[in-house]
DNA sequence: CGGAAGCTTGATATAAGTCAAGATCCGTGG
DNA sequence: CCACGGATCTTGACTTATATCAAGCTTCCG
């Protein structure tokens, strides 16, 4: 099911959960390749998905403090993280907190970006929710050294897309045509091209 | 403006800012009475609220760890809060880190329940959205001693409402009704009973 | 090469938004 | 204490964004 290594990585594939509801965690992981998210579902198969796990982020700092896992984390695609955990924080010398601190930066981001989020899927239109969401994703990936030449990965399928912007995978298949009509992206194989990001951002 | 004293209570009137985009806070709040919000606007007059403080609620305890302030807080009523200054809390011995284990706490509570916000948001119906927008307000009272008799405050606006539940004041209006048809809410005059909260619950 | 997963498209349905007017509540000043 | 005016709530008619259903098409992996 697992295959772990001695640098504590560990890989899984696509659709696989890295945390059901319920469990307590002894570890967090950060994203060394592939993409993840916490999501939850609701009574008829409605499927919300609340946080984007991208490489070098870290997948759930907070369990350091409650380790409690109120929402699961499944895998997007195949995925490579690294166990990091959570006694190994702990147990630091009072001298390098720095630690506990990236975490901390960690947890606060993800407030952050949660609070958009919710601003995005109460007030925003379809195409202004798919506009920031994948500037968002660019940025992020971009930060991370991984966009060349205005190209980055784009891994999800229109219904991962729909479960994070809250919308149906027809209706999204629908606006990415407007948004390729107006130039603004290309979309092929799993890659995706802002030719001109500030103008997407603008839409948001 | 501000009405201060010497226990750092502090009152706020309807409408008053107690933090504006880009300030730094050296002080996070406790809600004494009254309530506040979270909020960003839009261009075109869009307002979504992203957070909801109720008396006995820190309000914003991550600012005690990025001091940088990236959405406004405004009061919803005339509010009094209790100041609570962030060097009060670095300050103490290391053998009383309960005070910020106790900030730590709201932190992840907020973090919580902002993921439930987005379900909402994303995936549910504007009547599950009411539904389980009252039962967490009347669940957070509750868990304060403020519900008396299934009955607790509401001095929110509909327009408030809407703000949070990413919905139309007009539209809130109407489904509000069928919940009064269906005997599930009973709203007068700042003040909200919930005859049979668990029914109102199982459709959030 | 076959089949499932994903994408595209069209026709139609529905939830929620918009606009507009009237009714009600409520605080304020005279 | 009353009268006024603004905020809030209510209701109706109509519009629009997004959902639903259904079918065909394409891609990709085993």
């Amino acid at each position: 099911m697992l295959i772990a290594d001695g640098e504590g990585l560990q890989q899984f594939k696509r659709h696989q959960h890295l945390a059901r509801a319920g469990e307590a965690q002894d570890t967090i992981y950060r994203v060394e390749a592939g993409w993840a998210c916490r999501y939850r579902m609701l009574r008829d198969n409605r499927r919300q998905i609340t946080a984007l796990f991208l490489p070098g982020d870290y997948c759930e700092p907070h369990w350091l403090f409650s380790a409690e896992v109120h929402h699961p984390v499944v895998a997007l695609t195949d995925l490579r993280v690294r166990r990091i955990p959570l006694q190994e924080i702990r147990d630091v010398p009072v001298a390098q907190y720095e630690n506990v601190r990236s975490v901390l930066r960690a947890i606060l981001r993800s407030l952050h970006g949660q609070s958009d989020w919710i601003v995005s899927l109460g007030r925003k239109t379809a195409l202004e929710r798919l506009s920031s969401l994948l500037c968002e994703i660019f940025d992020r990936l971009r930060s991370g050294d991984q966009v060349l030449d205005n190209q980055c990965a784009m891994p999800l399928t229109q219904h991962d897309l729909a479960d994070i912007v809250g919308l149906t995978p027809v209706h999204v298949n629908r606006v990415l045509q407007v948004l390729r009509a107006r130039g603004l992206i290309e979309l092929s194989a799993r890659w995706m091209r802002l030719p001109d990001p500030e103008a997407l951002r603008k839409l948001g």
